[in-house]
DNA sequence: CACGAGACCTGTTCGC
DNA sequence: TGCGAACAGGTCTCGT
């Protein structure tokens, strides 16, 4: 579910204190259970219970779609995957169906890892970027350049919407931001990454840091069963709007399959 | 190297 | 109403 921008409200509701949610930084963990033992990417369920304990919440960080959790010893590194979420309750509520892992501290209060579908996974190490290693750039750090994207693309011979959602060319997007970054860029999703002019290039660079700029600041997207606060929702240009007219020329909006994604487009505004 | 298929999972919605 | 199919914000691995 979650991709770049509802990760970010994530860290930012867990570091700063949220509506109704407290900041965990400077907590002490007093035990940890994992309910889910295939959510545990590394490293086996009876380490990471015994490791865990008394360790400090020192910083939250986020990479691509990955929370990182800078403990006094390790990081916790935990990535949502589809349908992962994380909240902070009352140690003493009864646990959720969904709940996958739990940490309680010190001070009663419990982070939880609730996730239906279970693809979500976390690591618990000292060498977080051996993890993290093989992400590509940060679409909004500052040293991401149009020119940077420009020679990305030509090295490669992909077509557009598949090279976006490869965490190793840029870290962040998923199917929504996908999309809705290629309609504002007017790009199709099936262009192929080599044939991208640089004026191309740069339109697509500020069509996705102006796309998660805005999932931020709208705090995410909330669909279906799954909600998460924000409203980016209300706001698609293509996604998930099969059918509807384009917000920019009226045409109507297409979906096609691609690389088993769903893909949302207007053939109109967005030309092969 | 690029791509498609299948796997991993559960829940909701759609179509008959 | 019921029931199976299709679909869902992600990523990995394997075969061509």
């Amino acid at each position: 579910m979650p991709e770049l921008p509802e990760v970010e409200t994530i860290r930012q509701n867990l570091r700063r204190g949220g509506a109704n949610s407290p900041a965990i930084l400077g907590w002490t963990i007093e035990s940890a259970h994992v309910l889910w033992a295939r959510t545990l990417a590394v490293p086996d369920v009876d380490e990471f219970e015994k490791r865990l304990p008394g360790q400090q919440v020192i910083e939250i960080d986020r990479r691509g779609k990955f929370l990182v959790f800078e403990l006094s010893q390790d990081a916790l590194l935990i990535h949502l995957r589809m349908s992962g979420d994380l909240m902070v309750e009352e140690g003493s509520e009864p646990r959720s169906t969904h709940c996958r892992m739990a940490i309680e501290f010190t001070n009663g209060q419990r982070l939880v890892f609730i996730d239906a579908r279970k693809f979500g996974r976390v690591w618990l190490t000292a060498e977080r970027d051996l993890i993290l290693s093989g992400l590509g750039p940060e679409p909004l750090d500052e040293t991401f350049r149009s020119q940077d994207l420009y020679h990305r693309l030509h090295a490669h011979r992909r077509r557009l919407k598949p090279l976006l959602l490869d965490q190793a060319f840029l870290a962040g997007l998923g199917n929504i931001y996908a999309d809705e970054a290629l309609h504002l860029a007017r790009l199709h999703p099936l262009m192929l990454s080599n044939q991208v002019s640089a004026v191309q290039a740069e339109r697509l660079w500020w069509a996705i840091r102006t796309v998660i700029e805005e999932g931020i600041r709208r705090n995410g997207a909330s669909i279906d069963w799954v909600y998460r606060g924000g409203d980016f929702q209300n706001y698609f240009r293509v996604y998930q709007r099969t059918g509807q007219p384009c917000r920019e020329c009226g045409e109507v909006i297409q979906r096609i399959v691609v690389g088993q994604r769903s893909a949302h487009f207007c053939p109109n505004c967005q030309q092969l």
